[in-house]
DNA sequence: CTGTTAGCGCGTTCAT
DNA sequence: ATGAACGCGCTAACAG
């Protein structure tokens, strides 16, 4: 391994003078500079970041905690983050928690052994807070994707659960539903309880009931769970939804398998729509009906929050950034037919 | 911060006893043992990566160097690599090279910089073998994933581009078409000139003629490039393709696009197939009919084989694995009509 | 079974 | 503008 001492033999001056080139810090007369660099292409010399970390506390890593890279909308998160932290000289260490707290807290401490320089995190639930406490211990900045955690003073980059949920709601009641469900994320994740509650709002603002049958309970991960799906399509015809507001993608696809199973027709028999899109093939066949959140703006614009705190050229007030969502009408919304 | 020095004094032992303790190295009593574990826990100890590394020369971190995320077939693959890594306690580097040489090189430099313990590469074409040989010449063990390097030697997962062409080529032929373009990934690519030799050879099997007209370059990237397509509708309708074999996934696409755009329907004017599949939305709208490679086992699989050679468990023979590809047909393919 | 010594490669601090 | 000494946190090699 070629270190500094190497190339500071090679150069004729002190290891610290090669330092001093390398990290562009303190003066250093042109002439020996040179010499340096040369020496430092000759023996094709690359820092050590270990080594380098000791002293300085400085990995140069970040780490982006997600539920699910397998998540179209997580995919392109990761996509932004990575842009961005290589353009900055930062290296990305991924991280996916499975929406599980465990297996967070696992990746909390392997990341706070890594010494990462700063984190984006999507909290797998409001537990997550003893998470962030952990980083908050150790001094590692971090960014929260998407959910929010109440009490936790920190930059943040969201989307708007309440602006979007209303958006797609109005869309199906254009479309004549009055008899909208809703099949919702744990309520132990801020987006699904804002997104059930700009649901019942939304609801009330156009004079519709809420029955309280038509909110069901399901999670966001990739994953058959829609046994409650029954259920819902049992409950008397008068009360039986024409639409369903499916809270994420993953959660839309489940419900539209679970209901051909049953032969029953989307959307001819009922509309299904939801948040977050499906990408790349969607354009091919354009089928669902979604509000699509800027996924790679989430990533990329956290990744540089991030880094300017780690830095220290962010400005001193946490930052919240709201992304805007937008509606994108596909297939598997129809009018209401009953 | 928390050092094996303060849970040495904490326990009344030595700092070497401590480091023994934490990785199971040499005797330690079952005294001492639950004594230093005891300190560990109530001091809320982390070990250091970096420290540790700059001894042990192990950094527990992995890279996974693929073209792009984005893409459905390389985001399983990093979901496999990483459950795999994690596992065994590792963390995963994530990069994503574009298909170009340059920021992969600028990513090698950053990987030896790091000092991983091995690397996960799909290499974004044959020049690629220069960053391969850093990586040797750094003993750090790496694996070939999905693409080949003429003359590196390693551990590899591979594909059957042979025989998945074979395959949804034969399908196409059974379908009744005859005149069958390919558009190709660049021919620095192992994949495609596979294809494109196993393309070649069915046909002959096939007593069809290989016309050159029918044989286009694309590249693998997501990004409309398909400006020849025109010339391959312009030609003769004679020898005009009444079917379009696409080397992956994002070719597919364009094509598809680029069509659509053009006024030509898919299946009914052209079918289009290609390698690899879309996920995890295509079971909604079953549409692109691929051959679809065991992605999550190639990451699994990949890592699963890196680590055993990281910590001397592997065979000392390099192990070639060759996943399976299997055809699914959907509907962008139709009988000939012409 | 346990402890001591030394050094990994680098940057900080203080001199010169 | 440049250099020397020290220590970051840990483990390999050796002693006891």
């Amino acid at each position: 391994m070629v270190t500094i001492y190497d190339i500071a033999t090679k150069a004729n001056v002190s290891p610290m003078t090669v330092s001093r080139v390398i990290n562009k810090s303190g003066k250093v007369s042109e002439a020996t500079r040179t010499k340096v660099e040369d020496a430092i292409h000759e023996l094709n010399y690359i820092p050590n970041t270990s080594a380098r970390y000791l002293t300085s506390k400085k990995s140069k890593i970040l780490s982006l905690v997600i539920t699910d890279i397998t998540n179209p909308f997580f995919t392109k998160v990761a996509r932004g983050a990575e842009d961005k932290a290589k353009q900055m000289g930062y290296s990305l260490l991924l991280c996916n928690t499975d929406e599980d707290i465990n297996k967070e807290s696992d990746y909390i401490n392997m990341l706070v052994s890594t010494g990462v320089d700063g984190v984006l995190i999507t909290p797998s639930q409001d537990k997550s807070k003893k998470n962030l406490r952990t980083l908050n211990k150790y001094n590692i900045p971090f960014i929260l994707l998407d959910r929010k955690i109440d009490g936790i003073e920190c930059d943040s980059v969201h989307g708007d659960s309440q602006e979007g949920t209303r958006k797609i709601l109005e869309h199906l009641i254009d479309k004549g539903h009055r008899k909208i469900a809703i099949i919702n994320g744990p309520l132990d994740v801020s987006t699904a309880r804002e997104r059930q509650k700009a649901y019942m709002e939304t609801l009330r603002t156009y004079n519709l009931p809420v029955h309280e049958e038509l909110i069901l309970q399901s999670n966001y991960k990739n994953k058959d769970t829609n046994s409650d799906l029954s259920k819902l399509l049992s409950v008397q015809l008068e009360k039986r939804p024409t639409a369903i507001f499916a809270a994420n993608n993953f959660i839309a696809i489940n419900t539209i398998k679970e209901l051909r199973k049953q032969n029953i027709r989307v959307p001819e028999d009922i509309s299904v729509v939801c948040f977050d899109d499906l990408d790349p093939s969607i354009d091919l066949n354009p089928f669902l009906t979604v509000v699509a959140q800027p996924a790679y703006h989430f990533g990329f614009t956290g990744a540089q929050m991030l880094i300017e705190r780690i830095e220290k050229t962010a400005p001193p007030d946490f930052r919240k950034i709201v992304l805007p969502s937008k509606l994108i009408v596909r297939n598997s919304s129809a009018s209401a037919h009953i």
